[in-house]
RNA sequence: GCCCCCAUCGUCUAUCGGCUAGGACACGGGCUUUUCAUGCCUGUAAGAGGAGUUCGAUUCUCCUUGGGGGUGCCA
């Protein structure tokens, strides 16, 4: 029964969120909300040193961001630690476990494997998997310490919130077999298992932080929308089978099936990435995008006034073309700031040829007394003016643009010299001829 | 070393024996009556190799090669 398949995110909490773990908890919220069952969250902060209110609060949070949201309480391993320790013992008399000095550092209680036959499964993404019970050991569940080992808790603890299905990454998999004889031996139904490949970098290795952003909270830092991320993660190692790409929720949601999940590593492609975000801040509302943009601006202390006035006109012209939050601030300093800074290359490629100065002299000439300065009539000027010098409209388009934004993309350069008015473009024209001409720029 | 898994364009993927191998990102070209971007059109680009099964293999089987995971008193 759909109502009765009850999955789990475990993350240990460690400050930052690694994207390979996220993912495990997007497919469990898919495949939960796919089936109308429970998608729980138990939170493994058995290391003391790390699991900080503070990186708790971090998990939290960035779960709150990707609107991961949870069924139920949230169980806290440690809260369990009296209870593992009850099963290990009676594990202990059953005869399923023994005690055993290990390396001299004390007793320690080790779990038996069997030593004979197979243990097999059918994992929903890998297909039938099986391991002869030779090529297993046994293995410590309570360390000499004390304390329950991961293997233990884990297992218990999935008992104890009844778990049915465990969706979890590929490193894995080695474990499972260790897990199934656990709740065997427990008397405990053994749940269903999928192991979802990893996501690994442009090597093919593991990913980590040495390949760039690697945890959730740094995407968010550098403009990602949680749900251009979670529709990329989703995405990786799973397709709907069809052409869909860019999918709300709800489609995901419906279209979510291991029989589509892959079984081999993915690649992480920033650039995709990138482009899917570009995609999803397009479609935003206005105030979401505006209050981000805001944001930004205030962080890299620009006002959040413009210059000219026009700020809805300009916001209209930015979103379609904004790829990621982080570019906004340098993407529009030019509107919000008497200086902006320019670009080095934008400056080499446009404003470095000779008589570059003149040109934009000329430009100031042409639109200085226009009777008004619409993108319509500045267009036609420049168009004239181009057509004077019989050269092409391009020739006076980019030194221009460079010349009062200090950038080479933006906005349409008419629509950029409205934004600005008449008695900025004009000075801008002016003064960044002057700093070519004294080689200052 | 041993155990397990994986293998289609550079990348993410579709294909569940019939394929002129489709889509997306990225890249190149073109158009939007000579601006950036968008949009549209378009191009380059893939079935690791070898056997077998079959009328027919990318699809099924085996081997090789390559990659990944595991092999802790880490999780």
């Amino acid at each position: 029964m759909a109502e009765n398949i009850r999955v789990r995110f475990a993350p240990s909490p460690t400050g930052k969120v690694h994207i390979g773990n996220i993912r495990a908890a997007i497919f469990n919220w898919l495949y939960a909300r796919h089936v109308g069952g429970t998608f729980l969250l138990r939170v493994e902060d058995t290391d003391l040193e790390r699991s900080t209110p503070e990186a708790i609060e971090a998990l939290l949070d960035c779960m709150r961001w990707l609107r991961l949201d949870w069924d139920g309480e949230i169980l806290y391993q440690t809260s369990q630690r009296a209870h593992h320790l009850e099963v290990a013992e009676e594990l202990l008399r059953k005869g399923l476990a023994y005690k055993e000095n290990k390396g001299g550092q004390g007793e320690c209680v080790i779990f038996r494997m069997p030593k004979e036959g197979v243990i097999e499964y059918d994992d929903l993404v890998k297909g039938h998997m099986k391991k002869k019970a030779k090529d297993t050991q046994d293995f410590v569940i309570v360390r000499s310490d004390g304390s329950p080992v991961f293997h233990l808790a884990n297992v218990l603890d999935d008992i104890t919130q009844g778990v049915t299905h465990i969706i979890r990454g590929d490193d894995h998999v080695e474990n499972t077999f260790k897990h199934i004889m656990l709740f065997r031996a427990l008397g405990a139904p053994v749940p269903r298992y999928a192991h979802l490949p990893m996501i690994v970098n442009a090597a093919g290795k593991p990913y980590s932080k040495r390949d760039g952003s690697a945890f959730v909270g740094e995407f968010r830092e550098q403009g990602y929308l949680p749900d251009a991320l979670f529709n990329y993660l989703a995405l990786l190692g799973w397709a709907p089978g069809d052409d869909r790409e860019l999918m709300t929720r709800d489609e995901m949601v419906q279209a979510f099936d291991f029989a589509k999940c892959k079984a081999s590593p993915a690649r992480f492609d920033m650039r995709k990435l990138t482009w899917m975000n570009g995609e999803y801040i397009a479609r935003q509302p206005r105030p979401a995008f505006e209050a981000e943009f805001d944001a930004r601006l205030d962080r890299a202390g620009l006002p959040r006034t413009p210059l000219n006035g026009h700020r809805d006109a300009l916001l209209d012209q930015i979103q379609p073309r904004t790829k990621t939050y982080a570019d906004l601030p340098a993407n529009c300093a030019w509107f919000f700031a008497e200086t902006y800074p320019f670009d080095d290359k934008a400056v080499a490629k446009r404003l470095h040829a000779p008589g570059t100065p003149d040109l934009l002299d000329q430009a100031a000439a042409a639109l200085g007394p226009l009777p008004d300065f619409s993108p319509q009539t500045t267009e036609a000027t420049i168009t004239a003016l181009a057509e004077s010098h019989a050269a092409k409209l391009a020739l006076y388009v980019h030194p221009i643009r460079v010349a009062v934004t200090g950038r080479a993309e933006g906005p349409g350069l008419f629509e950029t010299l409205w934004l600005l008015g008449r008695e900025r473009t004009l000075a801008r024209l002016r003064d960044t001829a002057a700093k070519l001409r004294e080689g200052t720029l």
